[in-house]
DNA sequence: ATAATGAATATTGTCTTGATTATTCATAAT
DNA sequence: ATTATGAATAATCAAGACAATATTCATTAT
């Protein structure tokens, strides 16, 4: 019985594939789920799956790219935001931080796929972590341009930012803290970032 | 069939029975070994080892304390040693990176155990986390007083550099990069941790 | 040709059961 | 009293059997 509406003209049967696989993922988790199941949902046979995924995992990684993309094009959005470049890193880290905590809280089968992939696909987190650094990257470069920042290699830079910030992209550390202590930590992680231990009060 | 030596007089029964545990978890690993092996290499019953030990976890939790011990004591000599204080915390970074990674490629056994630990005994880690703390305050304060960095509240930064180190001290991410590149890794950290974002040429 | 399927095969997961091991305790030795 | 033990119990682990599921493929439908 299928539960998708009949696909619009434009819904390639890879979409609905996904799309069907996406409703069964976020209710009964990555590894409860079966491609009898997702089939079902398309009025198709299991093995026709095969005709547009090369298996099940490949399922899950194509939508872990789509929620981490979406978490990245959020990102992009954050950073472009009024302010100064450094109120911007701020933002950044600690909206990289929510992301990280609200996934794992509040979204508990997603996160499952995610660390599912992360697990068996390593090329998709390295995808998006390059993704990230650009975006840090860029930032930087922004910084340079403003006056505010004098960043000699904002590449490098950008890497080490975002080395910095591994407690806070990694769910396995989330049940460590409250929320709330993460956000400040993320914070005095950005002020250290923004201003070295040469820090004076930033008023 | 004892294989340690018989006690000196000082040696009390808890030392001897760590002892003997530490060389079984030493070659076979903490889940391999068994009570009753450590307990015929003290020549007693296993049953006696309970007389000193809680449970198999504690000899487990102890052993793995001393380790970190050594880490940190290690640690607190090469903050110690003469130069800038800025250089000695890259040494602290570089070094505690390095704790890290050889106890991960070169001995898998202690390395299994101090996981195991981690994951049932939190509080072990907690608190060697907080030694690890107090050194960094203390080196922040020494750079205050040198003038090398002026630093409102040295603990929250130096809790700040600690979280920012996380993939330097977590066995788990030591699969990822090379020894080399995570050695290049921890110097740019600890640079963009000194200098921030408006770090000019440090030449 | 292209799309799709059912049946066959391979892989993976679950459950059961016996065995190993950790832990306790009543008792003996010092 | 203190130290230690063997035997009893409880918890955990490992091997094998079975079932569920992923994946392939020969064949059918469009």
């Amino acid at each position: 019985m299928a539960i998708t509406e009949p696909s619009s003209a434009t819904e390639t049967i890879s979409d609905s594939i996904l799309a069907a696989a996406l409703r069964r993922f976020e209710q009964y988790g990555y590894g409860k789920t079966t491609m009898a199941e997702i089939a079902a949902d398309c009025d198709m046979s299991a093995a026709n799956i095969y005709r547009y995924f090369e298996n099940k995992l490949e399922i899950g990684a194509q939508l872990a790219r789509r929620c981490l993309a979406k978490e990245c094009s959020d990102l992009a959005e954050v950073i472009r935001l009024p302010g100064s470049v450094a109120a911007r890193l701020e933002a950044f880290l600690l909206g990289n931080f929510r992301y990280t905590y609200q996934r794992w809280s509040e979204q508990p089968r997603i996160n499952e796929l995610v660390e599912a992939i992360a697990r068996e696909r390593t090329d998709v987190i390295q995808e998006h972590l390059r993704i990230k650094q650009e975006l840090v990257t860029q930032l930087v470069e922004d910084g340079n341009r403003s006056g505010e920042f004098s960043v000699i290699d904002p590449k490098r830079a950008a890497e080490a930012i975002l080395v910095a910030s591994t407690v806070f992209e990694v769910p396995l550390f989330m049940h460590m803290h409250s929320f709330e202590k993460f956000e400040s930590m993320a914070r005095n992680v950005a002020d250290l970032i923004l201003h070295g231990l040469n820090a004076r009060p930033s008023v």
